[in-house]
DNA sequence: GCACCTCTTGACACCGGTGTCACCTTCGAT
DNA sequence: ATCGAAGGTGACACCGGTGTCAAGAGGTGC
């Protein structure tokens, strides 16, 4: 690669010093208009971007920032990294992604290491990961500014993003009532996670708005994961009195119940509906496509990224940002029916 | 966070001057192995790591790799960037995602401008960036090292890593007709696509080999996405004498043809035998779940970095690394059966 | 004992930016 | 006319590492 200019190269053709050019790179004040624009005219004709590096070496700070992931699911990770880099777009802050196990004993440690080799200017943390109040504590000791996306718990009510699951779930049930559903079997995810609790609550919410009971033998526990669904569908369609709806808290199990129907030769949606959450993009590639909730994944990302990076901004008398609740929204396709 | 140890701190509490600490670091010759053991141990003490900004600046080089791809899939990306990461694991080197739009006109200017603002050492292109002739030429032009994974054209038969197409392909028609298949429909990917012209290879190969014709009535042109599919077993469904398989050149297609039979009432695989190629994480998610090819897209994207981390290390008299041909595997689920 | 060579080490400049502070203008108030 | 304050600018040190080169230590051949 032929040699890239660097800031004596500017300074010296605009007849400056190059502390004045690094003033107008950075937007600082007290620099005359006169001069400004006679500097930038060099910067243009040169293409001449500030190193990095260098910067961040002067800066003492890196402008990059990490998303620390397990990998429960390819598509919700690969949704957050896009908003994530929407949100970095032109403010000079770059991504590194760090894979990590949620059940690894060093996390903390391992997280650890990440930032500090990386010199990260600050993390994202990805649910499951984001729910773990160890880690949490670990980061708020070194003074390390995170956001958090849908924790476990949202105790400082702070850097965190979480989606309006209780919200998102009230109206997939809502919506189901409204087709005429009574018997409307809720596949529960694990309990440990906040989202799982609130998509429940939200069910219920609903249910008892309607007046209608909320059955134990019509809820079963699932694990987020398309075994768990193929499992909880059998159980609930071996019953004696079958759902005419099932309810799963996310796509996954969903796809899961919707496979064990098929297998089953249950006709869905005709004898049964079957609804999602997430509106992952598997949903939409089966048939019949899955009624779900989108919660706007990418948008929680960008919104992630936005208030690490407004922390970042105001480094000393940092005010942590108010926790942002994102509003999910109905999606209806073919897997739900009136009866 | 707690300032880090610098290289000033190991240098004073080891007693030796930094640039010795450097050359432990290094693994410089011409150090004492006492000297080295004294430093290790204060390195570890200490847990210092050097900082990658003010390295790549001294070095001049900034120990970061891009990964510039359009969105054709998620999960493909996520696959390879899993790769990526992998190899760079323990290396230094350190992925920056840089999703960009194959038809966007300003692709070369504005991947030129990614690599100049980050610095970057090096580049892996994806498909479908990876078949712009242009791009590559301008890489090679500015002396930028790149790996292009799955690219229109193996001109040089370098700084390439592929699937073996041809040969998968050529499985998967092996194997259907091993099943009784003689009807076989082959469902083609864009033309314009290296991959998918060696697909529709190994099919005519395949079908050759085993003196089995290639109707033109039982091939239809596709895009590679859901939409495409659908349409393509629409129509050949729609003949008067339907095939008893279809093979599509992607899982997306496959899919598609999936949707379509079961909303024609075609009983899948019983009157009729689906194949696809990718076993994307969608493939096994539908019933019957599909049977495809693997092909370890994981492991391209290991190799990828791993070719390029080589060619950076000799960075003068650099000689790419050969072609990398990665062998695809058959994966047989529901969607085939005998007849 | 001396010249010569190799191995080990450190002083110093440098990578490409920014922070600090002192200097010089310019301008309004007295 | 004089003074002070504010605005604009540059010299210089510094961020945390590495390259260069020269100096000192230790060994060898004569």
């Amino acid at each position: 690669m032929s040699k890239r200019p660097t800031i004596n190269d500017v300074a010296r053709l605009s007849g400056v010093s190059k502390k004045t050019v690094s003033r107008v790179i950075n937007d600082s004040p007290n620099v005359t208009q006169d001069t400004r624009m006679k500097v930038q005219a060099i910067i243009e004709q040169l293409d001449y971007a500030p190193d990095p590096q260098a910067r961040g070496l002067a800066f003492r700070r890196s402008f990059l920032i990490g998303l620390v992931y397990d990998n429960p699911n390819a598509l919700y990770i690969s949704d957050i990294q896009a908003g994530i880099l929407r949100a970095c777009r032109g403010t000079g802050y770059e991504l590194i992604m760090h894979p990590a196990s949620f059940s690894d004993q060093r996390l903390v440690e391992d997280v650890q290491q990440f930032i500090q080799r990386a010199r990260l200017d600050g993390i994202i943390l990805l649910s499951p990961i984001s729910q773990l109040g160890k880690l949490a504590r670990n980061l708020k000791r070194q003074h390390c500014p995170y956001v958090r996306i849908s924790p476990k718990k949202i105790d400082s009510w702070r850097n965190v993003v979480v989606s309006n699951d209780r919200s998102g779930a009230s109206l997939m049930t809502d919506y189901l009532i409204g087709l005429g559903h009574r018997e409307i079997s809720f596949v529960l995810g694990p309990a440990s996670n906040l989202s799982s609790q609130e998509k429940f609550a939200g069910f219920c919410e609903a249910m008892q708005q309607h007046r209608i009971p909320v059955r134990k033998r019509l809820l079963v526990q699932g694990a987020n994961t398309f075994a768990s669904g193929e499992l909880a569908g059998s159980q609930v369609l071996g019953r004696a009195v079958p759902p005419t709806a099932i309810f799963a808290s996310n796509d996954m199990m969903a796809l899961g119940v919707l496979k064990t129907a098929q297998m089953m030769g249950v006709d869905v949606p005709r004898a049964l509906s079957v609804a999602g959450y997430d509106d992952s993009a598997h949903a939409s590639l089966v048939w019949p496509d899955l009624t779900t909730v989108n919660q706007s994944v990418e948008y929680m990302g960008d919104l992630a990224a936005q208030k690490l990076m407004s922390q970042l901004a105001t480094r000393e008398g940092a005010v942590p940002a108010a926790t942002s609740r994102v509003q999910p929204q109905l999606v209806i396709r073919h897997s739900t029916v009136a009866i």
